[in-house]
RNA sequence: GCCGACGUAGCUCAGCGGUAGAGCAACGGUUUCGUAAACCGUAGGCCGUGGGUUCAAAUCCCACCGUCGGCUCCA
């Protein structure tokens, strides 16, 4: 007999040699009938897993998350069955789950997948999971004629994995027909549902290349993406979600929204803002430079182009040479495009000599870089090759380290909350490859830890996660539709200050390396406010709408009253849009409401008569009538306050 | 860079071997109107670029450029 422990703390004891799915049989019926894995120790595994002595388990169903790992990877394995069936020739690399689906890689010689060939697959999906295969855990024996056997198959990227696998228990999960007749197998840690009849709302979602192992001196592989849910209804909602994120899409609003443009004639990647997002850049812009004012920045501007000799000896020829645009010869001397700002930031430190009662030295420019990102990873604004940076190095002792990166935390936080992302600290600790000392590493990690802590910031490690040159905390954000985006960074560089021989001389009269804090916390003016776009999907708040206000006059007899109206929310700085064209008033409100104005005041005879305005709000509609200067002072709160 | 899809009017799209189309926007009139589209008219295109096939190419083929979805990388 063993016992175990089942989640609310109860101890069942059940025959030795008993499986997680026997437990749950044990437990009541409908249990089993619904157990698809179940969760051992905290680990997902199979329904048929035998159970040992004092195991913690959970048998899982649909309506627990960790089930989706069960559903979606053998939803994988239906899906290359599939492929195999539709393609015989089809050879099949790998099938992980994703967030919200799965993918495959297959090889599937000249034959490009088509959106037909996905319909073909889809098709062919929905009769294997009626056909109720079971999955079973198979050990392999024997490990070579397995390999053998996978490549007599033509299965050579099973054969390889296979070859690596061989001394970690290697399993293969076969699939057994009505009859049990093994008719698929595949190279697998599992874990997996027992049957396929659970697997009932999936699509394909689309094709893409991808290369064996990631690599792109091995094959070329096709990709399929799909997603799979426990209900179509869950579907459904999946695929709503993706269609709000399609009308979020920042290109797509760029256009209704008139905010940026793309042009062959000047290049990929180059970004001009138009009069409408520059307002709302400059806004965040201003807001930027009150906050790092506020907090002892000190802005500085530095040269696009700078000599070589700078990129030697910061070492960026050396490691960042991919990213950086050729040299152009100016009096016989090669000079470079900036890729970053921080050589620039050094050069005014070391421009004289510095006692450490001058530090912390906290530099800051929106600084604007230039890099080459290959052709296919272009993305509006949200990856591209000119951009800038809101980028600051901290010059300070190490005793005042902990305290400089505390007060990073609470700008950034402070800013982050003020667009109304959420976000996640993570720390990021040394790599396997990295420049200093083990001794600089621990410190500098030590300081980013208690800063955290002294501000209850919560955060996960990421274990060797850390640039080569630098430990650093990462910010991700989370926006209004939950979605990840890179946030602010903070890095401690360990390789520049030795580079430059940054120092400062200390109370002994000695010099003594400073310490160098490299920050960003919108990352770039292009990435966030694209992401921005998105995060509020193109309704911006009021402090930073392009146009704050439309004044709409109902007839042409309204225009003098309205002008005046204009021009008194004018001369307060409030960005004001004035619609007297002929048109009707329902028109005008449509207009001003696709462009996302926050506040359209009417004016027709009533508000002439009465001095006072009619203010519709975006999304609320139509709000009373009141004197002008009540609006004015209730808008220029909401901007002050930036709501 | 690689794999795949796609480039037609400012925008959204139809046309897919035989004289370039629609809606919206723009422009000109008429209308003077109370909370998401008044009416009439005008203009707008080397159908991404360059080659080829054909009596004939937006349409078929090739190359290039760009965009999109990925691979990879990252602010």
């Amino acid at each position: 007999m063993v016992t175990v422990e089942l989640p609310d703390g109860s101890k069942k004891t059940v025959d030795k040699g008993s499986t997680c799915g026997d437990l749950a049989m044990s437990i009541s019926q409908g249990l089993f009938r619904k157990a698809v894995g179940g969760l051992i120790n905290g680990e997902i595994r199979d329904l048929s897993t035998p159970l040992e002595d004092q195991d913690k388990v959970k048998i899982l169903t649909a309506e627990d998350p960790e089930s989706y790992e069960l559903l979606r990877h053998s939803t994988a394995h239906v899906m290359a069955q599939a492929v195999q069936r539709v393609f015989p020739q089809a050879k099949i690399a790998i099938g992980p789950t994703i967030q919200d689906g799965f993918y495959y890689d297959f090889e599937i010689p000249d034959h490009p997948l088509s959106s037909d060939d996905l319909k073909a697959i889809e098709a062919e999906m929905k009769k294997i999971a009626s056909e109720d295969q079971k999955l079973v855990r198979y050990c392999i024996p024997d490990v070579d004629k397995q390999i053998n056997e996978f490549k007599s198959q033509g299965e050579k990227f099973k054969a390889e994995l296979l070859q690596e696998h061989r001394d970690h228990n290697p399993t293969l999960y076969l699939m057994l027909d009505k009859e049990g007749k093994n008719v698929w197998n595949d190279l697998c840690r599992g874990p997996h549902l027992p049957s396929t009849k659970f697997i009932k709302a999936f699509k394909l979602m689309k094709v893409s290349g991808s290369y064996w192992r990631g690599d792109e001196k091995k094959e070329q592989l096709q990709r399929i993406y799909a997603t799979a849910w426990w209900k179509e209804s869950d579907l459904a909602d999946y695929l709503h979600r993706l269609e709000e994120a399609e009308r979020r899409d920042h290109r797509k609003l760029s256009k209704q929204l008139d905010l940026f443009t793309v042009h062959d004639e000047v290049g990929p990647g180059l970004i001009f803002w138009h009069p409408n997002l520059a307002t709302v850049r400059a806004e965040i812009e201003d807001f930027w430079r009150e906050e790092h004012r506020k907090r002892g920045y000190q802005f500085v501007f530095t040269p696009h182009i700078a000599h070589e000799k700078l990129y030697e000896i910061s070492g960026h020829l050396e490691n960042y040479a991919e990213n950086m645009y050729a040299a152009m010869t100016i009096d016989e001397e090669p000079y470079r495009v900036k890729p970053m700002n921080c050589p620039g930031h050094i050069m005014i430190y070391k421009s004289r000599l510095h006692s450490y009662r001058d530090l912390p030295l906290r530099f800051a420019e929106l600084g604007t870089v230039y890099r080459y990102e290959r052709s296919g990873v272009l993305h509006g604004m949200l990856r591209v090759r000119g951009f800038t940076q809101d980028d600051s190095h901290i010059f300070c002792r190490p005793d005042q380290l902990e305290e400089e990166v505390a007060g990073i935390i609470d700008l950034i936080a402070f800013l982050m909350e003020t667009f109304g992302y959420k976000f996640k600290a993570y720390l990021a600790t040394k790599p396997e490859k990295a420049l200093g000392t083990d001794e600089e590493w621990a410190f500098a990690i030590e300081c980013l830890e208690k800063a955290m802590k002294s501000r209850n910031l919560e955060y996960e490690v990421d274990e060797g996660g850390g640039a080569f040159y630098a430990p650093k905390i990462d910010f991700k954000l989370f926006d209004a539709i939950g979605r990840e985006w890179q946030g602010p960074t903070v890095q401690v560089d360990l390789n520049l200050p030795d580079r430059f021989d940054v120092t400062y001389v200390g109370e002994d009269g000695n010099k003594h390396k400073a310490v160098m804090v490299h920050r960003a916390v919108l990352g770039s003016m292009e990435r966030f406010c694209g992401g921005l776009i998105e995060h509020y999907a193109g309704a911006f708040p009021t402090w930073l709408a392009p146009e704050q206000v439309a004044v709409l006059p109902i007839a042409d007899r309204h225009q003098e009253y309205a002008k005046e109206v204009v021009d008194s929310l004018r001369a307060k700085l409030l960005r004001v849009k004035y619609d007297d064209r002929s048109e009707t008033i329902k028109y005008k409100i449509r207009e001003a409401q696709l462009e996302q104005i926050p506040y359209m005041l009417v004016i027709g005879d009533k508000e002439v008569e009465s001095k006072t305005v009619a203010p519709r709000h975006r999304r609320s509609g139509d709000m009373k009538a009141m004197p002008l200067q009540q609006f004015v002072d209730e808008i220029e709160k909401e901007i002050k306050e930036r709501r």
